[in-house]
DNA sequence: CGTTGCGTTGAGTACCATCAACTGGGGTGG
DNA sequence: CCACCCCAGTTGATGGTACTCAACGCAACG
């Protein structure tokens, strides 16, 4: 297998996770990616593959690597002592599992399949090391921290005022766009894995009741769901429940 | 007024916010600022004073500073366009209004005074090339990066798992504790100067209902309010209610 | 062909929201 | 000094959102 690299910013195919330009895989990367790899640093060729519904990162397992999703859905997610389970966001192809990861040797959340994985390594040793040699480096690498705290106060906000309607439309539309970003979408129509027990975990509610909200969207026209795709039907009026004038 | 630091490894007090002790002020800053005071930086004298009720920051506001609590309580918080609001997170004398500032021009969200608040500023720019000249700076730095995000994580899990019962139990304990880290708690009694408008936009739910579970944990001999001052009565009962064994 | 996982649907319930009235303290001004 | 208002909090009545428990349908799979 040839050596990893999420740098496309020429135009070339992606070796981790086989998408093309920065705008799909790297999405996430953006500038930090491009740079890591004009300084000639790799995702390791060590592609691990995890079947759906495993665990692929246990909250506490000390790593030596920062890792990278190269294909397929997993989750980021806390559990706690009484089984409750809290999904804190859905990874794609292209997100670090934590922007953080080259400076902390554990990870405080359990990261799960949820179609089959395929993710990539890299030494958060040699990271670390780049970030301080270069300042221009670092200042792509502050970005994707950034925006990793800018997503949780979002998430916040959503978990706190929105109630269940809003809150599964601003989801549909948000995995959409980003999975827009990568090619993904066609046709208003995308790949749609998560089980409405995913849904539930990351909301905050109960299966049953997210069934109930989505059957009306459903009945209202708004999406359609077959073979686990998902299409969107009536993207103003979802808008218009999300709040998004 | 003396230049003020936010370093007092040395057990000196810190000009800028007049106690004693990394264990205090400092307490969120430490190893990291210990490390911008051995490099001479310190966070300007021009502290700025601002009464409670009144807007600290404005989010979208570009600055070309940093900006540290010294005395008083205040938050960070979310406006939705029609009205309603998230409360991102208290801030505490040593707080950063935010980690990632240095490389931020603007926040994505308001800070607002809850009683009358002093705080200092430190140029970004001047800490952006301290970071990229010292490795150990930035390893500092990034663990102040670390632990916002980790709480963003944790206020995550507390919005979408916990009832309101658990949720006002574990802030109290959560707010006594930092508190505590401060030297400002005393035989379990500390400042509260939280409005139950406050809680409420905090945990997303309504100042009424905040009363009512608030008045039951008074009824209950858990906690008592007083003068601004909360005192806390039965400890076991209130970790018991927050699911902490 | 039973099993298992996932989603749907119904009935009853709990939690929290909403609306509204009222209390008490603190400030202000006549 | 008192009338007045405002703010924060309390309390009651009522309603809606979402939970719980349970039964059932359906497709995939061994």
């Amino acid at each position: 297998m040839a050596p990893a690299s999420l740098s496309n910013a020429n135009g070339l195919r992606c070796s981790t996770c086989g998408t093309k330009g920065l705008s799909s895989c790297g999405s996430l990367l953006g500038e930090f990616g491009k740079r890591l790899d004009e300084q000639g640093l790799t995702f390791k060729p060590v592609q691990r593959t995890v079947h759906a519904r495993r665990n692929i990162y246990i909250a506490g397992e000390a790593s030596e690597d920062a890792y990278i999703m190269c294909s397929g859905w997993a989750c980021r997610l806390v559990r706690l002592p009484d089984g409750r389970c809290q999904i804190l966001s859905f990874l794609l192809p292209g997100d670090l599992f934590s922007a953080a990861a080259p400076f902390q040797e554990q990870l405080d959340f359990y990261v799960e399949a949820i179609t089959e994985v395929r993710y990539a390594a890299m030494n958060r040793a040699a990271i670390r090391s780049k970030l301080s040699e270069d300042p221009r480096t670092l200042e792509a690498f502050m970005n994707l921290c950034i925006a990793e705290t800018k997503d949780a106060n979002q998430m916040l906000t959503e978990l706190g005022q929105r109630t269940a309607d809003e809150h599964i439309a601003r989801l549909i539309l948000h995995l959409m766009e980003r999975l827009s970003m990568r090619g993904m979408v066609h046709d208003q129509s995308f790949e749609f894995p998560l089980r409405q027990q995913h849904i539930a975990d990351a909301m905050g509610l109960t299966p049953v009741h997210i069934s109930r909200v989505m059957s009306v969207f459903r009945q209202d026209g708004l999406i359609e769901i077959h073979d686990g795709k998902m299409k969107v039907r009536d993207l103003e009026e979802l808008r218009r429940i999300a709040g998004i004038k």
